[in-house]
DNA sequence: TTATTATTGCAACTTAATCGCAATAATAAT
DNA sequence: ATTATTATTGCGATTAAGTTGCAATAATAA
């Protein structure tokens, strides 16, 4: 399916990339001027995790939260790092630290999605 | 709150020990003999979080899986070790792997939610 | 045996996320 | 420019997971 150019992903990335946090649909629904349908926000967000230019994060919470990671962009996994929940003020970011693991013989990971909760640096 | 000791919670604690994958509550249900409404196996499964006897995984499809894990009942954090979920079998394991990490200066980390997904030994 | 209160089942509710479909609009073709 | 193609959108309905209030039940203490 070829890909179009609209108002909307344009809201959409221009939110995400003016984050440094991951934002759920809610949030991001918030924080774009012009109004969009939240099934459109989940079908456009959808179509980057598929594209890779957004990763997805499901969080302790059990929802999904979405980010641009600019660092992550050279990397072999699309998304090979820890996220930080922060259980103060309820953000989730991106950090540093790779995961590092090991396997019984003969498991084959394929992804991981590893959160870390606790106090962020401004809560802390 | 003292604790009473009923048929329910029994049924439950057995399921999940005759496990060793974690289970969801759709998946308890269907396993225990007798007929247990879905909200009181959340409430038993919640209890036994609190008390420490059962931990809590969120799956990356955002779900809630339950586990008694032998291996960490002796470890400082109640649940200190990567998760596995099977992409071909949709079970989730505990692993002896523990989580490592570092994270920026300032930040304190509280607990964590860790899974890897991919190919178990039985299915790659 | 009775009293206390933890537990349960039921129904209703909440929230996140998805889906079908007709209308709209971005891009390609003329 | 104009038209045709089809990706995208909004709307409404739907699904699924999990929670909650409340009255009835039952485990334990008195």
């Amino acid at each position: 399916m070829k890909r179009r150019s609209t108002p909307t992903k344009e809201a959409v990335i221009s939110v995400l990339n003016a984050s440094n946090k991951a934002m759920s649909q809610d949030a991001i629904e918030h924080k774009i001027e012009i109004e969009i349908d939240r099934a459109t926000i989940y079908r456009v967000l959808n179509q980057f995790c598929e594209d890779g230019i957004v990763h997805k994060i499901i969080a302790d919470d059990g929802k999904q939260y979405f980010a641009i990671c600019k660092k992550c962009d050279d990397q072999k996994l699309p998304d090979n790092h820890f996220h930080f929940r922060c259980s103060s003020c309820q953000t989730i970011e991106c950090l540093p630290a790779l995961v590092h693991f090991s396997v019984p013989e003969s498991y084959k990971v394929e992804r991981f999605n590893c959160i870390l909760i606790g106090k962020c640096k401004d809560c802390s």
